[in-house]
DNA sequence: ATGCCTGAAGGGTTCAGA
């Protein structure tokens, strides 16, 4: 089974991309954030489209900001739109939806950005995220949490550090709140599978970010149970960042064995692999790069 | 000192993103 999750930064704009994508590489599950569409205009715009591929669609949406999705072709069971418990700002937000998809609990999650450290936002993010531990808590083991965390887990996962000093992503308290997801058993599928790997799954659009690999890797899944045993390959697709209007993050994914008492399928190789190797000289190394800042 | 890029809403510009 391949699961997925992409950032697409609004469907409406990326459905050129999307489609040929879900083609390409023919996930079983995908979790969308960022629609930016409510439910009735996501049916209108994807759902023939899915449904002819043989998904079933849960959304969960609003008009212009935020938006999550999961498409199944594996099942779509017991859909939870929303987050139980977690704060709004200062209204509920579409950031969360889950459903069961071939026997796993899926999450799909755009955790709320944050802003800055002082602000508001940056308080309802870690609110946010002690909701998010306290519902996967709840619910079976064998689950995937999948999404943009809009948090780099360590140091390792920004192109400079420096750069990021006293900025929201790379925090204390957000790593800690995190950390804390994860201790429920909750594996980093994709950096235990490149340990040693300059990955990274979000670019800034401007100033030639991307063509110079100067991200953050901020979009996960986190496999618990027996799921993170089944990984059989784990890995951000770079290439759907490349050419004309890309969302500005790549999707991740994942490849697992079938299930113990399952039929064993046929495995396909990762058409891609990150690209670099930390420290292997260009893009990152010792330069200092000035990084983009709002106003 | 600032913009850099993109999307959305709504209106001829502003906010949000990370």
């Amino acid at each position: 089974m391949r699961i997925a999750t992409w950032n697409v930064n609004s469907l409406k704009q990326r459905l050129p991309r999307l489609l040929p994508w879900l083609d390409e590489r023919r996930p079983d599950v995908v979790c969308l954030q960022e629609t930016k569409v409510a439910d009735q205009a996501f049916a209108e715009l994807l759902g023939d489209q899915v449904s002819s591929r043989g998904y079933g669609v849960a959304a969960h949406g609003e008009a212009a900001w935020n938006g999550v999705a999961i498409l199944s072709r594996v099942g779509l069971e017991d859909v939870v739109r929303g987050l139980d418990g977690a704060p709004g700002f200062p209204h509920p937000e579409a950031r969360a939806v889950a459903a069961t998809c071939g026997g796993i609990r899926v999450f799909s999650v755009y955790v709320p950005n944050g802003r800055t450290p002082e602000s508001e936002h940056y308080h309802y993010k870690l609110a946010w995220l002690q909701a998010l531990r306290d519902v996967v808590a709840e619910g079976p083991s064998d689950a995937v949490v999948c999404g943009d965390m809009n948090i780099a887990p360590t140091d390792e996962d920004v192109f400079d550090p420096e750069a990021y000093i006293g900025q929201t992503h790379v925090t204390e308290p957000e790593r800690a709140a995190l950390a804390a997801l994860q201790a429920l058993g909750l594996h980093d599928v994709v950096r235990d599978r490149w340990p040693n790997e300059r990955v990274f799954s979000y670019w800034d659009y401007r100033a030639g970010m991307f063509h110079q690999d100067l991200g953050m890797r901020i979009d996960l899944i986190l496999a618990g149970g027996s799921v993170p045993e089944r990984v059989r390959a784990a890995w951000i697709d770079r290439h759907a960042r490349k050419g004309t209007g890309p969302s500005d993050h790549a999707p991740v994914i994942v490849d697992l064995d079938e299930a113990p008492d399952g039929d064993i399928g046929p495995v396909v190789p990762p058409p891609s692999a990150p690209a670099r190797r930390r420290g292997g000289g260009g893009g990152g190394g010792g330069k200092k790069v000035k990084l983009p800042q709002s106003p």
